[in-house]
DNA sequence: TTGCGATCCATTTTT
DNA sequence: TGGATCGCAA
């Protein structure tokens, strides 16, 4: 057992006894090793580990902090205790009280089906009043805001599709009324749909148990009763709808929220970090407290991140101290264009290995966007670097699995529309029009056997009735029906997907490994909307998957920490992106607390990548973008400064300042 | 109606 | 870079 030592701070908050507790933790102040603390100091309270739950924003968090409970606390039984997402102890409510939420029945549909849904619903082409196109996409974007953020559909579209006007700008208004019944009148249709069709989709899982519980007086107490304490981790996420849910349990249980007024980065899905510093007035009979000594970062890396979020206009009320001392100063490398910046990022950490005896997993490299990980994804496959994407799409969301699971969607739900038409279409001959004429036919059957029996009538090819029979003769193997079902759409799925179909069928051998873990089909495809397992892909695995640097987006990269970390493309046009500028100042102040994260993974390098414009950055510029970039004036003590070659020998590159760290055995290998 | 090829498009972030 | 969409031929 690991008994490290807690901080007065910490321990003051760990045993913190009163009733409601909210503790502000900056970047790598301990906010894990806080929570941990906590559950462990309850369970030697004599709290029942089943009374306990830990609530996450997302499933790597959750599934980290009860891994790491359950690996330090030796000697108490943890059996019970539960780490989960909202959405996934919200599901467990649904699933657990049938008779009061009425959704236990009902099939979850994740964003893709969700997206055709909506598309099937708007037909094609649907034009708003003023003829502005609409899509799909955004129509549900603003839905999903409408019920996270519990606001009106009128303010979900000023700010999903106004850039977040003001409210009392007139034409904005005038616009919005014109046009909000056409976003009704869709939303209105698919809501509608999933009722009939019994589909639930993410937000409903929150919204069902939330407006059950708050209307419930019964339901709440009976469901509350479960639980004395309640761990929210990463409470600055947390949403309006959240909020409400956990509203109903502030009489009988304890909360205990842990978060980072500077880390929230998810406006966009309705949190606002604003809430939290209101905590102690919404929240009754509730105490605050804070967390200042960071342990993670040595103090030139915290002092650059003081730095940025210092030069903000709102108060952030932060200047974290390093209990390390002191270490190197983060490194800003000018460099030519992405392809050279991804060389340099490869070739550093290619060299942290050879020189520094460092694993692959000490290096962390981050990007705004997934996309931006691209260049260096392939550079890393070139150089032979084992690497690991966080935040990637996920096994469970590729096409060709896709392809397999919906067939076994059908034998778990047969009335599950969008599953058959997927299975449907894949096959030869077979287009939307056959497609929904079949269903047609075949889904007011009384038992999926009837149904095969019709499909099977319909004089289609054989192995389409096939692979649903063979699956449905499989209920309790999972493992073999995926087997079983590839060997019968094999030769259709080699025709669609060509030579890919060589390494996407290895993806199988992973699935069917999962799916050993799930007691039936009807498990796991349920399961695999809420929790998709492989959620990162592993790729390259000369040294096997233990050892892989890391590539992430910022956004999965919360919590995480690496020894040395790469940021890419802190250039102007990025930091902040143009997109975040037009939606106005609290938009770019997302980003810049989506700066503030990145830079505060590093624990001992930091290296900043930025090409060789940003150098001629002029802060007083009328581009917003340049005099917007976050880097503008950074004084020069904070950082060192380095280029690549390439831009080094770039002619328009006037940069006067010292280049350090650069000589010829710095270079890359051309051979 | 289906399926293929060409063209154009845009690229945040997550449950 | 690929992805989604559009238009055309079978």
């Amino acid at each position: 057992m690991i008994e490290e030592e807690l901080n007065e701070q910490q321990r003051k908050a760990v045993e913190y006894d009163g009733k409601h507790l909210l503790v502000v933790a900056g970047a790598g102040t301990g906010k894990t090793r806080t929570i941990i603390a906590r559950a462990k100091h309850l369970l030697q309270q004599g709290v029942p580990a089943n009374r306990i739950l830990i609530l996450s924003f997302t499933r790597k968090s959750a599934r980290e902090i009860v891994e790491r409970i359950k690996s330090e606390i030796g000697g108490i039984t943890v059996e019970g205790l539960r780490g989960q997402t909202f959405h996934s102890w919200c599901m467990d409510v649904i699933m657990n009280n049938p008779k009061v939420f009425m959704h236990h029945e009902y099939t979850l549909l994740d964003e893709e089906d969700r997206e055709s849904c909506v598309k099937l619903l708007c037909g094609k082409g649907l034009r708003d009043k003023e003829k502005h196109v609409v899509k799909p996409a955004s129509i549900l974007e603003v839905y999903s805001f409408a019920i996270n953020a519990c606001c009106s559909l009128s303010d979900a579209m000023r700010m999903k599709l106004y850039d977040n006007a003001s409210r009392e700008d007139p034409a904005t208004l005038k616009s919005i009324e014109l046009n909000k019944p056409v976003y009704e009148d869709i939303i209105k249709r698919y809501m509608a749909y999933k009722t009939v069709h019994k589909y639930m989709d993410y937000d409903d899982i929150l919204n069902v148990v939330s407006k059950g519980l708050k209307k419930n007086a019964e339901a709440r107490r009976f469901v509350s009763s479960r639980y004395d304490h309640i761990l929210v981790d990463e409470m600055q996420d947390t949403n309006p709808l959240q909020y409400e849910l956990l509203s109903s349990f502030y009489e009988r249980c304890h909360l205990f929220c842990v978060g980072d007024d500077a880390q929230s980065i998810y406006a966009f899905r309705g949190a606002d970090f604003k809430t939290m510093h209101n905590f102690t007035s919404v929240v009754p009979q509730s105490e605050m407290m804070k967390l200042t000594l960071n342990y993670r970062s040595t103090q030139e890396i915290l002092d650059l991140s003081n730095w940025v979020l210092a030069k903000s206009p709102l108060h952030y009320d932060k200047e974290l101290t390093a209990a390390r001392g002191k270490g190197k100063k983060p490194v800003v490398v000018t460099c030519e264009n992405e392809w050279d910046e991804a060389n340099d990022v490869t070739e550093k950490i290619r060299r942290s290995i050879v020189d520094k005896g460092a694993k692959y997993e000490d290096n962390m490299v981050l990007s705004r966007s997934l996309y931006g990980l691209r260049t260096v994804e392939s550079q890393c496959i070139s150089k032979k670097i084992p690497y690991i994407i966080f935040g990637g799409v996920g096994l469970m969301q590729s096409k060709h699995v896709r392809d397999v699971v919906s067939p076994m969607r059908i034998v778990a739900n047969y009335k599950d529309e969008l599953a058959w038409m997927r299975y449907l279409l894949l096959w030869r001959g077979i287009g939307e029009v056959s497609a929904s004429r079949i269903i047609n036919n075949v889904i007011e059957e009384e038992t999926l056997d009837k149904c095969l029996d019709k499909l099977a009538g319909n004089g289609l090819q054989e192995e389409i009735t096939l692979t649903l029979r063979n699956i449905s003769n499989m209920q309790f193997s999972p493992s073999q029906a995926i087997a079983k079902t590839l060997e019968t759409m094999e030769d259709r799925l080699k025709e669609l997907y060509k030579d890919e179909w060589k390494w996407r069928k290895q993806d199988f051998e992973v699935l069917q490994e999962v799916a050993l873990g799930t007691a039936g089909i009807q498990e796991f495809v349920s399961e695999y909307v809420l929790d998709p397992k492989l959620e990162t892909t592993v790729k390259q695995g000369e040294n096997g998957p233990e050892d892989a640097c890391i590539l992430t987006t910022i956004h999965s990269a919360k919590g995480l920490e690496a020894n040395i970390c790469y940021l890419l493309k802190a250039s102007p046009a990025s930091f902040p992106t143009p997109r975040s500028i037009e939606s106005g100042p609290d938009a770019v102040e997302e980003e810049r607390r989506c700066l503030y994260v990145a830079l505060t993974r590093a624990k001992d390098e930091l290296h900043i990548y930025r090409n060789v414009h940003s150098i001629h950055v002029d802060p007083q510029s009328e581009d917003p973008t340049e005099s917007l970039y976050f880097f503008n004036e950074m004084p020069d003590e904070l950082v060192e400064k380095e280029a690549t070659r390439t831009a080094r020998l770039n002619p328009e590159m006037d940069y006067q300042g010292p280049v350090v760290g650069f000589d010829v055995t710095d270079d890359f290998d051309f051979g």
